[in-house]
DNA sequence: GGAATGACGATAA
DNA sequence: ATTATCGCCATTC
């Protein structure tokens, strides 16, 4: 085991439950907001831990929804109020990103 | 130690 | 738009 790890994931958690409702998040974006890591070890640990945080905000980078729970999150997004383009959230107009992070779009 | 896997991402065809 | 392939990173077998 290793502590770290916790940390890694704590970070996570605590960023995807400050996303705003009817915004979302990639998984790239996390990994790159949080300085370390990568996108499958964000995914990994939504995939463990997500289900205490607003895990249907957190998308692919290409605003698709996460496999095997699309009906779910695509429901919620639209409740609150998330821009969709077809199967796809628009990340231009409903992506967010941590204001007092450098963002990686530029 | 090596291969397979996964709620990814980018690129090529 | 869709499929295929490679790279990435940690976990699991």
């Amino acid at each position: 085991m290793d502590g770290a790890a916790d940390d890694f994931t704590e970070a996570v958690l605590d960023l995807v439950e400050r996303i705003p409702p009817g915004r979302v998040m990639a998984y790239g974006w996390i990994a790159a907001a949080l300085g370390h890591g990568g996108p499958r070890r964000v995914a990994r640990v939504m995939s463990a831990y997500g289900g205490g945080v607003p895990w249907w905000r957190v998308t692919t980078g290409g605003g698709r929804l996460p496999p095997g729970h699309e009906e779910e999150a695509r429901r919620r997004l639209l409740s609150e109020g998330a821009v969709f383009r077809g199967p796809r959230v628009l990340m231009a107009a409903s992506g967010w990103y941590p204001e007092e992070l450098p963002d990686p779009r530029g």
